[in-house]
DNA sequence: GTAGAATCTGAACGGTGTTCACATTTTCAA
DNA sequence: TTGAAAATGTGAACACCGTTCAGATTCTAC
């Protein structure tokens, strides 16, 4: 049988095919490390696949035996930093977490996405080639991830507030989600006093509407 | 003298040539049409200039004399459609306005949006395809509109609350004009009901992060 | 009517993402 | 150890894109 999955693996179809022997997952690994330099450095379009490969020390047919085309690159590195991502946000929620007082609460929140780009600064430039480029209906994994989000934080709502319904806690987290991702990309494109500047009234912001249903 | 505006025409240089004889601003028109039913339909991508060309009845060459690049003419069709709902918002700020209770403003300026969207449907798909391609990095003229409209906005609050710096206030306008862009686009991929619900939403957080600065 | 400017044309250019017939390497049963 | 089958690697070739430009055509004005 010399097809590994035909047409019906829908979670693992990123790659061609699934890199067997060793000496292909370090292949794997060096094309997306210089891909994501060179995204970074150069822009996704700027980007040849002959220069990935090339800089990868492989041939652009390796290249795609592993990558059906030149954008799954680059989703498989926003989804890396996206599960990061989720799972800090993830670890926020405690159970303790939902005594809290609601604004230490959402301090705590928008902090921890804060804190994420700051550690991972790469993440920013990836994130911003992906919606530049991605054809936008069906992203399939893409917001998969946002979606997963919203819900964890719809979950959070209603544990906090019983009374209110699930439908709408799932409202309030989408609109949440929506505004701060929007606000903090803003703040990371700006110097170091906006920034900070942003992040607070982005604070005050999400603190503000949550305050009208819970509470 | 062979060359109209050599570079130092920084408003009109979306043209190549400005067209002067009747039959070519006929022209320009037709590419324009042609263009944005085909973007609409099919994608930026997906739409070549070959294509353009030869349904608006038009030789490549022709279509390059009249525009630089492909991507000038996504420009130009979108520059219509921000200068009117940019006007729109204008028309909303009458002296009267100021007077307004803040939530019956904030109703007014969320809906003076919302009803711009309903009234040119063309332009939500426009606007789409232009963020997804622009290199984002210096958009000049688009995101001149945004600014605009943030520093009419931060205009607008200080007449309202005079004791507030307009450093302040520019921050707040921001703020609102980031966070309402970005909803109220999540509201036009959704379904009728979704989408009221939204629209509703937005008023609501808008109303209450600016509670907390006027009133 | 005609010189000269404006305009139109589409084959040709350089560059891209992607493929595919073939060469090379690895695996593993005999 | 061996050798054939499977996995993997290669890069010239392909199809298509945005863009240009030398030459043909049309318009303007005297």
């Amino acid at each position: 049988m010399p097809e590994p999955n035909s047409s019906n693996s829908p979670k693992l179809n990123k790659m061609r095919r699934q890199p067997q022997q060793a000496r292909s997952q370090e292949r794997v690994k060096q094309i997306l490390n210089v891909a994501e330099q060179l995204f970074v450095e150069m822009g996704y379009e700027s980007t040849t696949t002959r220069v990935i490969a090339s800089q990868a020390g492989v041939s652009v047919g390796s290249l795609y035996q592993f990558f059906p085309d030149k954008e799954a690159i680059l989703k498989a590195l926003a989804i890396q930093y996206m599960q990061t991502q989720y799972q800090r946000f993830l670890d926020l929620h405690t159970p303790a977490a939902v005594q809290l007082p609601l604004r230490s609460y959402v301090d705590k929140m928008i902090d921890v996405f804060d804190q994420f780009y700051t550690d991972y600064p790469g993440s920013q430039a990836i994130f911003e080639q992906l919606l530049n480029t991605i054809t936008w209906s069906k992203i399939e994994k893409i917001d998969d991830f946002e979606y997963q989000v919203i819900d964890e934080l719809a979950r959070f709502f209603q544990a906090r507030k019983p009374s209110l319904s699930m439908n709408k806690c799932e409202r309030m987290a989408m609109i949440i989600t929506k505004t701060t991702t929007e606000l903090l990309w803003l703040s990371l494109s700006s110097d170091q006093a906006l920034r900070q500047d942003l992040v607070a009234e982005t604070k005050l912001l999400t603190w503000s509407y949550l305050q009208q249903y819970l509470d």
